[in-house]
DNA sequence: ACCTGAACACCGTTCAAGT
DNA sequence: ACCTGAACACCGTTCAAGT
């Protein structure tokens, strides 16, 4: 269960502990990121901590932020490289799909357990919708079009990503998943 | 700020508590939630808490099962008896919409926080797609594709919620918002 | 510069004692 | 039966003291 602790480098840095806080949402939710049992895990005290962030909050802030630059801006990068519109869309909700886990940080940001996670949730908002308008102008839609239907392919995308959290049993699985998604885009791009 | 305390009984019941816990949900979020907090504005000691609940997670347990009612069984049966399909649905999505501060609390309970959230939002997920595949059975649908359609519909409905709660100036608002919406509904509704 | 360990505050929880 | 107030535990935060 306890991460085993790197004896390459002794002295540790924010992006250790953000790391760490990232890895403890994913397991165990927002509550999980205590300092104080964060600080083991690390390898470092409780007082260590506030040498390095000013507070819990500071932390989070930390913590969006890489999640931010892992998820979003790595993601659309990767994407960016797909000419065809509807391979990139396809490959999107794919890559979205294929981690059960994806959603939790989002889900936790709209919460809005945290005051500076909703800076970092506009920010990723903007930036996925400017990609999806990107995708349907390439599709042949004139500009006003292509936000209504990156607006309502993104409200399907983040939709999708809660139904999968609460995990009731509607959202199909494998196969069947593939189908319906497919299914989903395709009337998404019909002109 | 502080509501004032009915002098009309005495004694309290849980539903005081899971009330006050309601309004502080919305107000400030799930960690707003503190017995220490909600003890002046029901008028009553952190002690007496403690008579009627088995600690904390009980009172949300509480709160989140009294949101059900409110939140779901009442609006699924005002919207029963709407005969016309197309409009019980535009009837969902207008009582939706009509509070900015609406989903709050799914936006909460999806995000894990607590674990016995998890079971009064798989019924309330559960009971909201039955009535749209209702619904799009009544438009004349076979059931899968009843039951498809309700999905999609439920996780549009999902993301413009979790969208207007992050408040990026991205969902249309006003008029624009029922031209959108119309438009949405549109697309779900065609054959 | 970076870290430790003790101290304190806050809030969840318990409990003996009151009505 | 229902409530109070004091006590304790847990974790966020501070800080004087160490290297």
């Amino acid at each position: 269960m306890v991460a085993a602790v790197s004896k390459t480098k002794a002295r540790l840095t924010p992006e250790d502990w953000a790391q760490a806080a990232l890895d403890s949402i994913a397991e165990g939710g927002l509550s999980s990121v205590a300092v104080e049992a964060l600080a083991p895990k690390v390898g470092a005290s409780k007082g260590s901590f506030y040498w390095h962030f000013q507070d819990r909050a500071a932390l989070l802030e930390a913590t969006f932020a890489l999640w931010e630059k892992a998820k979003t801006e790595a993601i659309i990068e990767e994407l960016d490289g797909i000419a065809d519109p509807r391979r990139r869309l396809r490959r999107l909700f794919a890559i979205a799909l294929s981690n059960p886990r994806a959603g939790r940080i989002e889900a936790v940001l709209s919460s809005q357990a945290h005051p500076q996670g909703m800076t970092v949730l506009r920010r990723v908002t903007t930036r996925r919708v400017e990609f999806l308008t990107g995708v349907f102008a390439d599709l042949g839609f004139d500009p006003a079009a292509a936000r209504r239907r990156a607006l309502m392919t993104y409200t399907v995308f983040l939709g999708l990503f809660s139904l999968r959290q609460s995990d009731v049993g509607i959202v199909p699985t494998g196969a069947a998943l593939d189908d319906y998604v497919e299914g989903v885009l395709d009337t998404l791009t019909r002109p």
